[in-house]
DNA sequence: CATTAAAGTTAAGTATGCTTAAGTTTCATA
DNA sequence: TATGAAACTTAAGCATACTTAACTTTAATG
C-alpha cells in the first residue's frame, strides 16, 4: 500500500508545511523531490485515494491525519538513523543525511525501536531536529530564533542547523561549529544585514543568508 | 545499470553455485528468489547483455568475472551489516538476516567501509560465513565438515551455521548453541543417521537433517 | 473584465520487474 | 529412437513511477 516513493512524497509534504500553510502546491513538491510536476499530480491523486492526503485539483495537497502519521514515522526513522550512524561510526553531519535517506525506507519497525532504545530515546537528532517518538509525537523545540533575527548584544546557544546545503555544512564543520555552543551576536550591519558573532573565542562574520540557517536559543 | 533486483539475482547465483557447479538453472534461481521461472529467464537475458552473466538458453546461467565481483560486494554488505547490527544493537542470529537483506542494497560504499573499519575488518559474520574484503577476496574457511559427516568420538568446534531456516535457528538459540563452542560427537544411529552430541555439558540428539546444518572443525 | 503567463493536469509513452498462459526444448526411459 | 513429463522460454498483460508534450485552470495586471 505504501512504497518508497509514496513515503518520500508524504515526508516532503510534512517538511514543506509551516504553522500557517498546510496545503502544498504540486510544484513545490516536484521541486523538492526533483521530479516533474506531472509525476506529482499523478501521485497526489493516488495518495488521495489511499486517504493519505486531501487533494483538490488546482488547489494543492494536504496531509490527512493518516498521512501525517506515516510522514512522522519516516521522519523518525530518518533522524534516528542519522544519530545512530554519528554515534556508532563517528560520521559527520555531512555524511549521515544521504545514507539516512535510503535507510529510512529500508528498516523494520523492530530495528528502529532497537536503535531508539540504544540511543536512549533521544529527542533531537544531530542537526537539532526533533525526533518524533514511537507514537508520532514531536518533542517541543525550545524557544528559538534564526540567528539573522537575533538581538545584537545577545548571548545564544546554537540549537539547530539547517543542513540541506552540503557546502554550508562543510563550512560550519570547518569552523568547528557544533550544537549547544555559545554564540554571541556582536553586531549587525544594516547595509546587508550581515552579522558579526563570537564563536569558540574567535570572531566571524556571517551573511544574512548563512545566519538564516542557524537557529539559536537566548541565554541572556 | 544495476538495481536491487539485479543485485539479488547475482547474489543468488553466487550462493547457489558450488565447487563443481557454476551453471545455475533458471528454475533454481526462481525457487530461491520466490519469483516465477519466466521472470528469471527474462532477467538472465538482461544480465547477459550487461555482461554480468553468461546465459545460454536452456543451458543455465553462470556469473562472469564482472558479475561475480558485484555478487561478492553484495554478500560483503550483507554480512557486514549482520555483524554490525549484532555488535551494536545486540540483535540475535534470527533478527539480523532480514534487515541485512534490505540494508545490503541501500548503503553507500563509504558507509560499508566505515562499518568494516568499526568492526576491525572481520573475516567472518555471526553465522560463520566468510566476509569478502573490499577487493572481493573471500577469506579461507578453516577445514570443516558438516556435523552429519563428522567422526564418532571426535571433538569439534562449531564454526558455521546454516541460518536459512528461522525455526532451526530458534532451536539453536534455545540450546544456547554458539559459534566456537566445543561439540563432541558421542554416537551415530545407523537407523536414521541421527547423532548424539555433547554440548555445553548436556547431551542432545540431532536428526541427520539438523546435523547437516552445522559445520564443525576437528579439534581432536 | 479580458488577457495572458504561470501553475497545474492529462495523455501518451518508457523502463523495470513481475505475473499467467501458451509454446518449445531437453532428456530419461520404455 | 520415439515420446512424454519436466524444464525452460516467449508472449501478453499488469503495476509503479517516471518522462515530455499538449492542454486547462488560475490569478495577476492593464
Amino acid at each position: 500500500m505504501t512504497s518508497i516513493s509514496k513515503e518520500d512524497y508524504l515526508k516532503t509534504l510534512y517538511l514543506l508545511r509551516s504553522d500557517t500553510v498546510s496545503k502544498i502546491s504540486t510544484l513545490a513538491i516536484a521541486n523538492r523531490l526533483g521530479v516533474s510536476n506531472a509525476a506529482t499530480s499523478e501521485m497526489a491523486k493516488k495518495l488521495n485515494e489511499f486517504g493519505l492526503v486531501k487533494y483538490v485539483k488546482y488547489k494543492g495537497v494536504q496531509l490527512t491525519k493518516k498521512g501525517e502519521k506515516t510522514a512522522l514515522d519516516i521522519i523518525r526513522r530518518h533522524r534516528l538513523w542519522e544519530l545512530f550512524l554519528m554515534e556508532t561510526l563517528n560520521l559527520s553531519w555531512n555524511e549521515v543525511h544521504e545514507e539516512a535517506e535510503k535507510l529510512e525506507h529500508n528498516s523494520s519497525s523492530f530495528l528502529i525501536q532497537q536503535i531508539d532504545n540504544y540511543l536512549d530515546f533521544p529527542k533531537f537528532d544531530p542537526h537539532g531536529d526533533p525526533i518524533p517518538d514511537s507514537n508520532g509525537k514531536m518533542p517541543e523545540m525550545p524557544d528559538n530564533v534564526r540567528l539573522k533575527d537575533a538581538d545584537v548584544g545577545g548571548v545564544y546557544r546554537i540549537i539547530r542547523v539547517d543542513h540541506r546545503h552540503k557546502e554550508l555544512v562543510d563550512y560550519f564543520l570547518k569552523l568547528k561549529l557544533k550544537l549547544n555552543q555559545t554564540i554571541e551576536l556582536i553586531d549587525r550591519l544594516e547595509f546587508d544585514r550581515s552579522v558579526s558573532v563570537k564563536l569558540n573565542g574567535s570572531n566571524h562574520t556571517f551573511s544574512e543568508k548563512i545566519a538564516g540557517m542557524l537557529f539559536v536559543s537566548k541565554i541572556k
